[in-house]
DNA sequence: TTATTTATGTACTGATTAGTACAAAATACG
DNA sequence: CGTATTTTGTACTAATCAGTACATAAATAA
C-alpha cells in the first residue's frame, strides 16, 4: 500500500550531497549541510537513510564511480582505440575549470581521508579504485593486441603504474592548478604508453 | 624576569601531536585528544599556542618537513650519487610497516584534506611539497652534469614528475599494503630515472 | 620575606554535532 | 468516508567541540 509520496528522488539528492562531500570531505561534512543541500527535512533524511550521514556517504561514492565508469567503458566500447580514450580520460583534468583543482579525486580523497578511520569506508574506496585500474588493464591488454601499444610490460604492472599516476595527478594538481603545467606533466607520464 | 618554569618543550609535544594528526588529519583530531597525547593541560597548551589548534598544527608540518627535508639533503650532500639518494627515499615507502602505509604522506593528505577548507594551510602544505620538489630538481641536476643520469628531459619537469610519483605512490600504498608489490612499483615507476 | 612573572589545572561557556521522537500531513484502498 | 501506510517537519537530546576565565602554583628578583 502507498502512503504519502515522496517530494524527492534518491538520485538526485545523493547528486546534491556528492558535491559537498566532494568539496568538504567526510568529517567535515555537517548532516544540517547536507539537508540544505538536498532540499529535505532530518524526518525525510533519516527515514531514506536509516544509518545516516555514513549510509548517505557509501551511496554517494558508489553512485558517483558508477556513473563515471559507465561513461569510461561506453567511451571504450565505442572506440577502435581504448587506450586512446583512455589518454582522454587522464587529460580531462588538465582541461577542467580551475577551482575543480582543489577537489581532486573524490575517491581519491575519501581514501585519503578515511582509510585510518573508517574500514568500511576505506575498503569501497579501494575497491572503486581497484575498478577503474581494471579498466586501465583491459584497455592495455586491448592495445597491446591490436599492437597500437607497442610496449611489452605486463599489462598488470603498467595498469598499477596508471592508477599510481592517477592518485598522483589529482594531489599535485592542487600545487598547480594551472592547465598548461597539468596538460604537459600528464603527457610526460603516460608516455609509459607506447 | 622568569616565572613557574615549563613542564614540557616544545619540540617533544609536537612530535607527540604529530602522531595523531598523522593518522587522523586535521579536523577529525580533537584538542582533548591532542592534550593527552602531549600530556599537558589546557591552561598550557593555550598559553604556548595563542591561536589554539591550527597553531599547532602549521608549527607540526613545519616541524615535520624540516626534519625530514634536513635528513635528505644531509645523505645527499654525504653521498657522491644524489640520485641513488632520492631512489632509497622513495623506497622507504616499500620498506616501512603494513600498518604504516594506511597513513600515507602526512603533507599530502593535508593538502588533500585542507585544500578547499584553509587557505593557510593549504599554502603551507604547497610550499612544503615544492620545497620536496626542489631537492628533488638539485639532485637531478647534479646527476645529469655527473653523467651519472643520461636522461635530457628538462630537469624541472622531470622534478615534477617525481613529486606527482611520490603523491601517487602515497595513496596507492593505502590499496596495496604490500612490500613487494609497492618494491615493483616504485622501481618501476622510478625508471624515468635513467 | 614580598612582589612579580610565568605556568598549570579546572571549571565553565556557548556553539555545533549526529541522531531520535513523534505528531501532523498526504496518499491509496476498501 | 475512514483506516492503513508512508512521508514530512519540528522539537528535542545527549555528547562533543574549540576556546576562555581565573584561581593557584612555582619560580626569580629585590
Amino acid at each position: 500500500m502507498n502512503g504519502r509520496p515522496k517530494t524527492f528522488d534518491d538520485h538526485s539528492i545523493i547528486e546534491k550531497a556528492q558535491r559537498v562531500f566532494w568539496k568538504k570531505g567526510y568529517a567535515s561534512t555537517s548532516t544540517d549541510e547536507l539537508l540544505v543541500a538536498m532540499g529535505i527535512g532530518r524526518g525525510s533524511f533519516y527515514l531514506a537513510f536509516k544509518d545516516g550521514k555514513k549510509e548517505l556517504f557509501l551511496k554517494t561514492i558508489r553512485q558517483f564511480h558508477n556513473e563515471g565508469i559507465n561513461k569510461l567503458k561506453a567511451d571504450i566500447n565505442a572506440s577502435d582505440n581504448a587506450v586512446e580514450i583512455v589518454r582522454e580520460f587522464f587529460n580531462t583534468i588538465a582541461k577542467s575549470k580551475t577551482d575543480r583543482h582543489l577537489n581532486g579525486c573524490f575517491i581519491g580523497n575519501t581514501l585519503v581521508e578515511m582509510a585510518s578511520q573508517d574500514e568500511d569506508i576505506r575498503e569501497e574506496a579501494i575497491a572503486i579504485l581497484k575498478e577503474l585500474e581494471q579498466v586501465f588493464y583491459k584497455a592495455i591488454l586491448t592495445g597491446q593486441k591490436s599492437g597500437q601499444l607497442k610496449t611489452k610490460t605486463d599489462a598488470r604492472l603498467l595498469a598499477r603504474q596508471l592508477i599510481t599516476i592517477w592518485n598522483g595527478l589529482n594531489v599535485t594538481r592542487r600545487m598547480y592548478p594551472s592547465h598548461t603545467i597539468l596538460k604537459s606533466l600528464i603527457e610526460t607520464q603516460l608516455q609509459i604508453l607506447i
